[in-house]
DNA sequence: TCTGGGGTCCTAGGACCC
DNA sequence: TCTGGGGTCCTAGGACCC
């Protein structure tokens, strides 16, 4: 009688093409073609279709030098849509949690989920489940790498994604050395440019060599993540799937602008706006934070124009998360690094040591501190029901000139009754 | 003018991720 | 002319203390 296996299984799940798969989604048209999502601003190329890919557009390659091609190809090009991605995330995230409550939701298109509670004879055919059940309930194509560590399935999800069946398991392999050798080095997980660099330097050009090299020299000569991704790649699991989401410890709302600005007075309002954002954000996780910095600079890339960059941080006498005390607090901040002169391409504030909000009062709560939370709480519950900045504090400005650039949004909002697809039904 | 050593805590900056 | 945004973690170095 053979007796059934159960061994530690980690499957990672990944969108395929995400934000492009959403935009498709509402637009049976483009499957098929070439199709790439812009970042904010309409910047860089942040997704790409397969066939965009093929074209050899590279990811986060600024948008104006890939136009050539674009235009050449016919390629659909979209501004993101962050409201209509967020929203189908959580679908996906949702359909998944049904196969095992425990998922961790690593980044809007990725999750872990621990697959340990099935024989390892059957993990390959509940990961055929799982991307099928995702596929019909929500119309997002995924692939699926599964393995002992987490780093193993995200190489594992490497290799699937160039597969037909989108799916590849290292349960059960008995070597795998001979499909890591396929993997370049600074595709493994934990190995940015930087590491790159250095393994090069030292023989290392994939994911086979770097975990059949000696613990030691790796110890030695990195620091312990490098040691740690070594040792993933070798089966030993070092990084635990998180099954509670953490608290966040930092909040950051920056934007680049539409066209660059100049006037502190313009510069002043669009702080003032992310300081709302941000204040909001962490009000709706009843956090609060200990100290704000304000940071703006020119651009990095037109030296010509000269080069600034600064940041500023002040903390808060209390942790708050009081709109009208961040701004204050922030527009002191900018005053302090602010330049006469350049031409600003960016800003943004960063809220940080965030912890708990509780309702203890303290030695200098004062009835006003009561009178703001209620005014914050109908703010938001204002905001929440009419949309963003139905009610903003006056400083934001109006205008806003400096916004970002959108030139080719999807205009669909899943969360928007306007944007609701109408059927025509005969009974 | 000479002027220790060791510990902790904080911060800025860098590297990495998606 | 046009180059994203939002996170986490680690490390080196300085401040401070005894």
């Amino acid at each position: 009688m053979s007796s059934i296996q159960y061994t530690k299984k980690i499957a990672l799940i990944d969108c395929n093409s995400f934000y492009v798969s959403c935009e498709r989604l509402f637009n049976p048209k483009i499957r098929k073609k070439p199709v790439v999502v812009l970042s904010n601003n309409d910047g860089c190329i942040v997704s790409r279709s397969n066939e965009a890919k093929a074209l050899g557009i590279k990811m986060g390659e600024p948008y104006f030098k890939a136009k050539d091609i674009i235009i050449k190809n016919n390629v659909h090009v979209f501004s993101s849509n962050y409201s209509l991605y967020g929203d189908l995330s959580r679908r996906v995230m949702r359909t998944l949690k049904r196969f095992n409550s425990d998922i961790e939701v690593y980044s809007i298109d990725e999750a872990f989920i621990d697959l340990s509670n099935f024989p390892d004879s059957e993990v390959e055919k509940v990961a055929q489940e799982i991307r099928a059940t995702v596929l019909q309930w929500t119309g997002i194509p995924t692939s699926i790498g599964i393995a002992k560590t987490k780093t193993l399935s995200k190489v594992a999800n490497h290799i699937a994604k160039k597969k037909q069946s989108g799916i590849t398991s290292f349960i059960g392999v008995e070597n795998i050395d001979p499909l890591l050798e396929k993997v370049d080095i600074n595709d493994v997980w934990g190995v940015g440019k930087q590491l790159t660099k250095f393994y090069h330097k030292n023989g290392i050009y994939n994911a086979k060599q770097l975990k059949n090299k000696s613990n030691t020299w790796i110890k030695k000569s990195s620091n312990v993540l490098g040691s740690r991704t070594a040792m993933e790649l070798r089966g030993i699991s070092c990084i635990d799937i998180e099954k509670t989401k953490s608290k966040r410890k930092s909040c950051v709302v920056s934007r680049s602008f539409g066209q660059r600005v100049e006037k502190y007075q313009e510069l002043k309002e669009a702080v003032a706006g992310y300081c709302l954002n941000a204040s909001e954000k962490i009000r709706s996780e009843s956090l609060t934070a200990k100290s704000i910095t304000v940071f703006i600079r020119t651009s990095p890339f037109q030296s010509r124009f000269g080069y600034y960059s600064n940041s500023k941080t002040i903390d808060f006498p209390i942790a708050t998360n009081d709109s009208i005390e961040i701004v204050k607090t922030a527009l002191i901040a900018l005053e302090s690094i602010f330049k006469n002169g350049y031409r600003y391409q960016k800003a943004g504030v960063l809220l940080s040591g965030l912890s708990e909000a509780t309702n203890d009062k303290n030695l200098f709560s004062t009835e006003k501190d009561e009178k703001i939370k209620c005014l914050m709480k109908s703010i938001d519950n204002t905001n929440y029901r009419y949309g963003r900045s139905t009610l903003s504090l006056a400083s934001a400005g109006v205008q806003k000139r400096w916004n970002s650039k959108r030139q080719h949004y999807s205009r669909i909002d899943t969360s928007d009754f306007h944007c609701l697809p109408t059927i025509k039904a005969t009974i």
